[in-house]
DNA sequence: GAACAAAT
């Protein structure tokens, strides 16, 4: 562990809500925050709806969650304005930003919207200002298969859930609307105090999990199985909600390769199928198959194969037993499967400006590039701050800059910055836009059709949602 | 190829 880093003083719970699940080509519509000292003593809080932007089709999937009417999100704040004060708050001195689920959500959607807007995507996890994230759902789900006793588990349609709505009905954890932003933030906060309180010690050791030094220390103590031709690979219960709820959310795995450049570890699941018994042409796409991959201090949980842990069922165990003794007499898979994945190349597609945060690299790490960013946030006055963008060297800085005027202040652009930005409003209408791994840019005739079969059953939703996505059309189809 | 989970 980094002993020089100072110690951390507050939480800053937060939840999104959002005009759909893509980071790069939706936005944000409602933003919540709670700051909170290490004991969950409320600070202060924050709640804003953000503009629907020009360029934004949302899915009426997301209004059906979150109940936003569009004619309301028509007003407010823009997202250049929000977005520089969602930074403030999520990048203060000493705090761990956390919520439910937010390191794979609403922690990506930030990042994608500070890239947009020209702040650092990595503001919410920096050493300058010494934030740090974690995730509660994670955590809840080891509380979920080792601490029974902390509250009612939910179980819908005679399945367990560890949905928040749920969490929160079954436990009174906070009052009002699920999925509005701020009630989310809360109920998140009471189900933190509800888990620490239940075991403070496990809390404090998941909560360390989410530092990627003791994460990796804990993955090098884990045990080794020795191989026939005397390689060893560490193994581990990984916990990760995905493997489903059937195998109570855990996995008998070996770690095959780690990837430090890429932050990555990958592990075998040795209790999917007998590999034995899989022909030599079919062997090494199924142990492909099995291989799920890791992100280091990003739990998903790993934890020592002990009876302890190991809640698997006993015909898993007994998969796991007959596949150790396969792998350890075949080792050549092995080896060549680790190959496999620290060579993955990743396909280069045609993608869209708003998706380039990861392949092309955040303007951040450039130092000159990282001065016109910030050169560009001092200027007030408008026009000045046009006039800037009109004259900014780098071509994909400047092509970000000409998007987020247009956006967020049409009105101030040059005649040659304007014709620009009418021509990317104009390709969202006639292009396929496509982010890096191949997803769509919403459109208004994808919308428009999604609203209408949603319409066309309405036995799911209640009157609310139904008048929201009927103004939902309308809008549409005056756009 | 669907299902596995959770987030909108």
């Amino acid at each position: 562990m980094d002993l020089t880093r100072k110690p951390y003083k507050y939480y800053s719970f937060y939840d999104l809500e959002t005009s759909g699940m893509n980071p790069a080509f939706d936005q944000i519509l409602q933003f919540a925050a709670i700051r909170t000292d290490l004991n969950f003593n409320e600070i202060e809080r924050h709640e804003f709806k953000i503009k629907l932007r020009e360029d934004v089709i949302p899915h009426a999937g997301a209004l059906i969650v979150n109940r936003l009417d569009v004619s309301y999100l028509l007003k407010g704040t823009n997202e250049y304005e929000a977005t520089k004060k969602m930074h403030s708050i999520l990048s203060s001195e000493d705090t761990i930003n956390l919520g439910y689920n937010t390191i794979s959500f609403d922690d990506e959607f930030m990042r994608f919207t500070y890239d947009r807007n020209l702040l650092n995507p990595y503001s919410n996890q920096n050493n300058l200002s010494n934030c740090a994230r974690m995730d509660i759902m994670p955590i809840t789900i080891l509380y979920f298969l080792y601490e029974k006793n902390t509250m009612k588990w939910p179980v819908v349609n005679n399945k367990p859930s560890l949905r928040l709505e749920y969490l929160n009905s079954f436990n009174d954890l906070a009052q009002g609307m699920a999925h509005d932003a701020l009630v989310d933030v809360e109920a998140t906060i009471e189900l933190a105090k509800l888990l620490r309180k239940e075991n403070e010690e496990m809390w404090s050791y998941l909560c360390k999990g989410f530092d990627k030094n003791t994460d990796l220390q804990r993955l090098n103590n884990l045990e080794h199985i020795e191989l026939s031709d005397g390689s060893s690979y560490s193994k581990g219960l990984f916990i990760r909600n995905k493997f489903g709820y059937k195998n109570n959310c855990i996995s008998q795995c070996i770690k095959i390769a780690e990837d430090n450049k890429l932050n990555k570890t990958f592990w075998l699941r040795l209790d999917t199928k007998i590999f034995d018994s899989i022909n030599e042409k079919r062997i090494f796409s199924e142990l492909k198959k099995s291989t799920v991959s890791r992100k280091t201090g990003v739990p998903d949980f790993i934890l020592p194969m002990s009876e302890k842990y190991n809640v698997s069922s006993s015909k898993k165990k007994e998969l796991f037993s007959i596949n150790e003794k396969w792998i350890q007499s075949n080792p050549q898979y092995l080896h060549e499967l680790s190959e496999y994945f620290l060579s993955i190349e990743y396909e280069d597609r045609d993608f869209d400006l708003d998706a380039s945060l990861y392949p092309k690299g955040a303007f951040h790490f450039d130092e000159g590039k990282k001065k016109v960013c910030n050169d560009f946030h001092e200027i007030t006055d408008l026009n000045k701050k046009a006039n800037f963008v009109e004259n900014i060297q780098y071509d994909d800085v400047k092509a970000k800059a000409t998007r987020l005027l247009g956006r967020n202040y049409y009105n101030h652009l040059s005649s040659t910055l304007k014709k620009e930005f009418d021509m990317y409003i104009q390709s969202t209408k006639e292009d396929v836009h496509i982010d890096a791994s191949g997803k769509k840019r919403n459109t208004i005739e994808d919308a428009l059709n999604e609203t209408r079969s949603k319409l066309e059953d309405i036995s799911n939703l209640d009157n609310q949602q139904v008048e929201i996505l009927k103004s939902f059309e309308k809008y549409l189809l005056s756009k």
